[in-house]
RNA sequence: GCCGGAGUGGCGGAAUGGUAGACGCCGAGGACUUAAAAUCCUCUGGAGGUAACUCCGUGCGGGUUCGAAUCCCGCCUCCGGCACCA
């Protein structure tokens, strides 16, 4: 033993590479192995490898996938940890135009620098199985996917309105855009027309609802997907226009209302608008059509407080009782929801509310039970509310009925009278699936002159990214790819003709919806993964990752995973058993009267107040998102540098429960590296170097209280490792120390317990002084100790005597005293007495092992 | 507006019907040292009291219970999601 002290640096670097040499956490493959063992499947959700680099965020919940994946391994499981990146994406292509070099020379700089920062700590990935969803080896097989979503008739293409971003050149998908921006760079949105590739995934509502049910995920995200879906069960029904043979179909959840229905209104886009505008009313309804149509989604929702419309002049025939109302346009019905075309009902429904009452239509009350007049205030209450006026020509009627009956009522007679049917209508609408970008997957698809789509056969692939010599659209607004040279863009087809092919590439979300499967797998060349592979590892036992990809990846992976497993491909309906969001970690910022922000090396604390070193000016602190621009970001590798990766990976799981926000506060890094040392001066002593005099070959029961302490770590370390609440099973191991550190004696059986529950923590720590301790074999891979329940417990334990509610003593009894006993220790105390008194004692509640309160 | 989550010392947090504040940070005192750092030990929610001890205390107001941070009702504040989806 030379050094004495405790030296991160060195034995970190000399610990990861005897990982490295022994190959200690590679996958197991061998039949033999798999079939004697449970398995584990443990995933990240995988980086974009950006230019900024790792953040202290990152590696968050890679550390604690890390400790699950270690203790798993010590527990006997099969482990499979892998890592890789979700490398195409738009940041590399505009730097690439920058700088003027490849997209894929810029994205290996950047997986390159990632991976050293993610090394550092230490993970126990398995890198044999690294993957990049930009390389041909994977995106061949994300074109084969492609291809199996074409034959089931799940990718199509459509002349759709698209969310088109000038600033980023390309179109986005509805999951990407919020108030008419663009969710990552706030860059506005803007409403075209555009021939693109779609998949069906409203196709898979249903199953995308139902299933929800049987996963393991936080109850938040499950809601948000619910609400992304937004199933909403109703009825269309159809409308005459009266004067015309033409009809027009409208959706409503509230079909008992169809007798307060008093107009109708179409959506600017609606097909009908033109034909049924009356002369009269022709150019006013034109230009209120072109000027909503041309309309920025911002416009049309954001911004637009009130509501706007024009009457056609034409008219709609009630259906349940004959009555002419007049039809609508206005902006405030959406073309791309239901049928594009609404019932009024102002009475009962906020929005046609305010419509009416801004023009000045008829509001008939057709249910009854509202608090105010119908004139002032639409009542919308589902639960109480009775039908009137609901009386219709041919005697039918639902007056009196409560609305639910109501609603089944008029669905059975619209239905019969075949003028309307049960509707289940989602909010999700297909998925917008190509990008006008050059760094993504092209598609397996060539056209012909004459305007036929060819799909390419499995044995065409892979469609390899051409080299071309400028990543921007062309001069008339074509993709990237169409400056592709011409022995790329024509291709000639099996039947002789000539074809183009597609110059769109797929979106970022392609890669990463089925990444998870090429990790079974990865060096495949004849599949994209076995059958034996995927039936053995799947589904995902444990997802750990941001709560930013609720709705967009992981309902994109769930849609795709379904497409596979109907295809017969995967054998689970939901890839991701257990989903667990790690919670974003800010930092403090400092900002002084004119908003400056200084570092925080520039600031010192006086008497809670804190001022600019520099000149003494008072600035004010504030918790918020790390952000360059804020001058808060922490940058994991001085951390490292300072502390050390074992410390860095204990703070990370220290600071708080994983699933919160939580502010990065550099003292309390200081904490646990103290802790680190206080384990290392456990077994070494820093003087000599030597091994601490206090170590002893008696047996663990030689030190009875240290013994129970570590059988109680054990317990608690155990139960809340799997419960990922590894903040307190910190604090355990902590409790452990401080215990140890007083101890007279301190068996080598102890301590070898200890630095195995360790292990998975701070892993660089416990193999070397596993090592010190004279022990075989890396810690890594040693066998989780186990607990002994008996000794979890103490001798005596402290009994809480209260006297009415209020603690008034605390008495040493054995944990398995009986009622009598309890009771009879509690009236003998003498603090006890003195709050009784003279009072008549009315009830003794005993709990066993708790506490007894007295109620006089 | 609707849906979800949260509110506990100077700070991060623990306790999910049974001792409120585990563990860590900060702070105070002591030991070691020529000294400092490091380390080790003790104290550290507030108020009162020389002390034993007492009272108060988990966003606010009520309730259930022998007993509530925890359960129920009503509010306030903050964070996240959705938002003209008929």
């Amino acid at each position: 033993m030379t050094t004495r002290i405790y030296d991160p640096e060195r034995i970190e670097e000399k610990w990861q590479r005897r990982w490295e040499e022994q190959q200690a956490f590679r996958t197991p493959d061998d039949p033999e192995t798999l079939r004697s063992r449970p398995k584990y499947y443990v995933l990240d959700m995988f980086p974009y490898p950006s230019g900024a680099g790792l953040h202290v965020g990152h590696p968050e919940g890679y550390t604690a996938t890390d400790v699950m994946a270690r203790m798993k391994r010590m527990k006997g499981f099969n482990v499979l940890h892998p890592m890789g990146w979700d490398a195409f994406g738009l940041p590399a292509e505009r730097a690439a135009v920058r700088e003027g070099k490849h997209p894929a020379e810029i994205t290996a700089r950047n997986i390159n620098t990632f991976r050293g920062q993610i090394q550092r700590l230490g993970f126990s990935y398995d890198w044999e199985r690294e993957i990049n969803t930009s390389s041909v080896d994977y995106y061949r097989w994300t074109q084969w996917i492609f291809l199996k979503l074409y034959e089931k008739g799940l990718a199509y293409m459509a002349d759709v309105p698209v969310n088109w971003c000038p600033k980023l050149g390309t179109v986005l998908a509805n999951e990407e855009v919020k108030d008419g921006r663009y969710v990552e760079t706030g860059d506005p949105v803007e409403r075209r027309m555009m021939r693109q590739w779609m998949l069906k995934i409203t196709a898979y509502a249903q199953r995308l609802l139902d299933d929800l049910e049987e996963l393991d995920w936080p109850e938040s995200v499950k809601e948000m997907q619910r609400n992304w879906i937004g199933r909403s069960r109703g009825a269309e029904v159809k409308f005459r226009v009266a004067g015309h043979d033409l009809d027009f179909t409208v959706f409503t959840t509230r079909p008992d209302t169809l007798f307060g229905a008093t107009y109708c209104v179409l959506a600017p886009e609606h097909e009908l608008v033109e034909k049924i505008t009356t002369d009269e009313q022709r150019k006013k309804v034109e230009a209120y059509v072109r000027e909503a149509v041309n309309k920025s989604d911002l416009d049309r929702t954001d911004l637009a407080k009130t509501k706007s419309g024009v009457f056609t002049g034409a008219e709609a025939i009630n259906p349940v009782n004959g009555k002419a109302i007049p039809i609508w346009v206005a902006d405030y019905v959406l073309a791309s929801y239901g049928t594009g075309a609404i019932m009024a009902v102002p009475a009962h429904d906020e929005r046609d509310h305010e419509f009416a009452r801004l023009y000045e239509l008829p509001i008939v009350e057709v249910v009854s039970g509202g608090d105010r007049p119908i004139e002032e205030e639409a009542y919308t209450d589902c639960a109480e509310g009775i039908l009137i006026n609901s009386r219709g020509l041919d005697g039918f009627s639902i007056e009196g009925l409560r609305v639910p009956e109501a609603i089944d009522t008029i669905i059975k007679w619209l239905e019969e009278r075949k003028i309307g049917r049960e509707k289940i209508q989602y909010r999700l609408r297909d998925w917008l699936f190509s990008r006008q970008r050059y760094w993504g997957e092209p598609f397996p698809i060539v056209h012909t002159e004459d305007g036929e789509s060819i799909v390419l056969g499995e044995e065409m692939l892979p469609i390899e990214l051409p080299e071309i010599d400028e990543y921007r659209p062309t001069e008339d607004g074509r993709p990237p790819l169409a400056r592709a040279p011409g022995d790329w863009l024509k291709v000639e087809l099996p039947d002789g003709r000539i074809g183009t092919r597609e110059t769109n590439t797929m979106p970022q979300w392609a890669g990463s919806c089925w990444y998870y499967l090429r990790y079974l797998d990865p060096k495949n060349d004849q599949q994209a993964w076995s059958e034996e592979a995927e039936n053995y590892w799947m589904p995902v036992d444990l997802y750990v990752g941001g709560v930013e990809h609720a709705v967009l990846h992981l309902l994109y992976a769930r849609f795709w995973h379904k497409v596979l497993y109907d295809c017969g491909l995967v054998h689970t309906r939901e890839p991701f058993r257990k989903l667990f969001n790690q919670g974003m970690i800010l930092a403090y910022s400092y900002q002084d009267k004119a908003g400056k922000y200084y570092y925080p090396h520039e600031v010192e604390e006086r008497d809670g107040k804190f001022f600019v070193r520099e000149n003494g000016k008072e600035v004010t602190t504030q918790i918020e998102k790390m952000s360059k621009s804020k001058f808060n970001v922490v940058n994991p590798d001085e951390v490292i540098g300072q502390y050390g990766a074992d410390a860095m990976r204990l703070y990370e799981l220290f600071m708080g429960p994983l699933e919160v926000q939580k502010p990065w506060q550099m003292k309390d890094v200081e904490g646990v590296s103290r802790f680190l040392q206080r384990v290392w001066r456990l077994v070494v002593d820093e003087k000599s170097g030597k091994l601490n005099s206090r170590i002893t070959d008696e047996p663990a029961d030689s030190a009875e209280e240290l013994n129970r302490v570590l059988h109680k770590t054990i317990r608690k370390v155990d139960e809340d490792t799997e419960n990922i609440r590894m903040n307190t099973a910190i604090a355990q191991m902590m409790i452990f120390v401080n215990e140890a550190t007083t101890a007279e004696n301190l068996p080598r059986e102890i301590l070898g317990s200890f630095l195995r529950i360790l292990a998975p923590y701070a892993p660089h720590l416990a193999e070397e002084l596993w090592e010190n301790l004279g022990q075989e074999g890396l810690i890594s891979l040693a066998a989780w100790p186990e607990y002994d329940e008996k000794l979890c417990t103490d001798e005596l334990i402290p009994i809480v005597i209260q006297v009415r509610g209020k603690k008034r003593d605390e008495l040493m009894l054995p944990p398995d005293a009986g009622r009598e006993d309890l009771e009879a220790a509690a009236l003998a105390s003498e603090k006890v007495r003195r709050f009784i008194g003279d009072s008549e004692i009315r009830r003794v509640i005993v709990v066993p092992g708790r506490l007894v309160n007295i109620v006089i």
